[in-house]
DNA sequence: CATGAATGAGAGTTCATTCAT
DNA sequence: GATGAATGAACTCTCATTCAT
């Protein structure tokens, strides 16, 4: 019997060189050759695991999603009230692990593909929807409705606007500032909308 | 006789067609090829005028900018107080002309490309660097130091995630809320921190 | 303007080789390196004038087919009555330009890849209903119908028979044999099912 | 313990699926792993019995002669004259086992590569000296050695033209019409190179 | 005895670029 | 000024083979 149960093993490998050569060399510059080198494998084990190097992205960047899902889980199940929920969320996307530049790059280069994948803008599309159903919810039990749509809106464009930047300044990241911009933005979101215990009509 | 005057017609041409392929095709699948089709030219034409592919792309991603920068510039000069100046930046950032999702699209695929391509990465290092000073020349006469440069940084993150989730979205982009969410942040950023002077309220 | 009409020189240039290069290595082994090279181009040619070697393939095959359908003609026009007729296509099918070792090799290794190209098998099927549809044709008015349709499969099973073997044997063509088989078969077959005026019955 | 004696069973179970996987996929797309799988056995066997994919193709083609050559003696053991041992011979060539479509499709298939697989000539040029040398033998008893020499060769490329031409269209043979259209050109040549002698007549 | 993980050579194809016209 | 013929390098993918288990 060969080596047994290495599939699992492999693909993550290979996951994980795919997100540093995207990070290093760019999505279109990502070459099947690179991603197997930085894997230390050939370059035939892709199609092998994968069946091709389209396959392989998509599953790249489903497992981006899927730790960021992760995390969120983890700290949505922590949250007490709306605001620790909002918190949990945001705190998710800045979470030290996943926000760092070569994440980030990779990101912005899957952003830049999903418009012309729809592989690709399928699972970003459940993404979004259960970002914005979440922050929809908890905006809910603090403002007027209209209002807690913008205000998912706002947060989640935010968010996305912070990653994108952080790409493409060639610094790490800056997580306290990040935290302190999305964490300021939350409070006045609830200060303004939701004086004492009336929501406070919000004119459009 | 030969025609003459033609390059700067045909380099506004192909530049013009690259977006326009770009945001149909995506960065990697934008060929010369498909440019050159799309501008109802031959292929050879744009080492003719650019010199090469790279050197179209940036010309390409320059002339978004400038296009953008004459927007911001047009704006600011009838702008009459910080506020108005803010107005100002965030409001060429949102045009109407500029404000496609073509035009997003693309933008997209430059971001995803800018950490890899020096050139790409020189052009909107300039850019990004002109807007936060004018952003944190507007907000540093609205606010404490530390204070404007956090709502500089914040503001303009709000813009370019803006941007981002319009690309991302199969939607043309919905301008009234754009303007919504930057004014309501804008609006809240002086509210907070403008205490002792008197915040002036902000038109949306 | 570059140099112009170059199409179909180069398409009959790089079909000729084709057949050469399968007739030398076998249709497995007849890679678009070696083509293009027996062509004395490159590689990237054949994309640019075939889209891919399918289409290379298959024009090949048209073309060979074409050749014999034009000789058929030729011949078929000069014949003065039906079993001149008969002898006008089977002779076209040995005419000495075509019957050599190498054009052989290729129609063998044609024959080998119809069953699993359906663009091939198309092509082929429509020649061999022309082809039969020739020889009942001409046979009908020798003999009864049943006896026809028969004498026309035997005598394409005879020609192609001969077509194969001359593949198979490494020596060039015996076209004097190829011609008395034929003719004999011909002779036989009309001897036989047309005993003076009144046809005979077959006994099936 | 190891299971014992699997060599033969293996061999042919793998030579089986080769004729199989030929027939179906064509000699140029029959991988290894789609034989294996075929098989229901692993890709590396194939190395294990055979020491690689052309040695089965040869033993292949081998297992296929010689299944025609088993047929052809026992039909001759049986023959009492000439004319009904040209009949054993024909009669083999379309035993209602061997004369399917998958297997001519395979035939064909290995007709197309013996002029480039010195290996696989080898076998073909063996089994047709033998085909040859037995038709010539029978026929010299019937007529004059050119004619016999001519009558072998026009049988023998009767017998293929008429297998080439079941692979090429899409049904399943029709055994009949073979066995008539050699009948009735064996009792032709019998009847025209036999005059003196009596010509027997030959039952179809 | 049998597997399937892993390799690496080679295939077809795409594409930016060059250049004669 | 503009074309498109032609190239050749680079890419993805396939596949026969090897080998540890």
């Amino acid at each position: 019997m060969p080596k047994v149960g290495m599939q699992p093993i492999r693909r993550e490998q290979l996951i994980r060189a795919t997100v540093a050569t995207i990070a290093e060399y760019g999505f279109a510059d990502a070459t099947i050759a690179r991603i197997s080198r930085s894997a230390g494998l050939s370059g035939g084990i892709i199609s092998h695991y994968f069946g091709g190097k389209n396959e392989l992205l998509a599953a790249t960047m489903r497992w981006l999603l899927r730790e960021l899902q992760t995390e969120t889980g983890r700290r949505l199940r922590r949250a007490n009230d709306p605001i620790e929920r909002v918190e949990a969320i945001v705190g998710a996307s800045f979470d030290t692990d996943q926000f760092t530049r070569g994440v980030s790059t990779a990101w912005l280069a899957f952003y830049g593909q999903i418009p012309h994948e729809p592989q690709l803008a399928r699972l970003h599309r459940v993404y979004m929807r259960r970002l914005r159903s979440n922050l929809r919810h908890a905006f809910r039990q603090l403002m007027a409705p209209q209002a807690s749509s913008d205000a998912a809106e706002g947060m989640a464009a935010m968010i996305d606007g912070i990653w994108v930047r952080m790409a493409l300044v060639d610094q790490e990241p800056d997580i306290a500032r990040a935290r302190r911009l999305t964490g300021e933005y939350l409070d006045m979101l609830v200060s303004r909308n939701a004086a004492g215990e009336k929501a406070r009509s919000v004119a459009t």
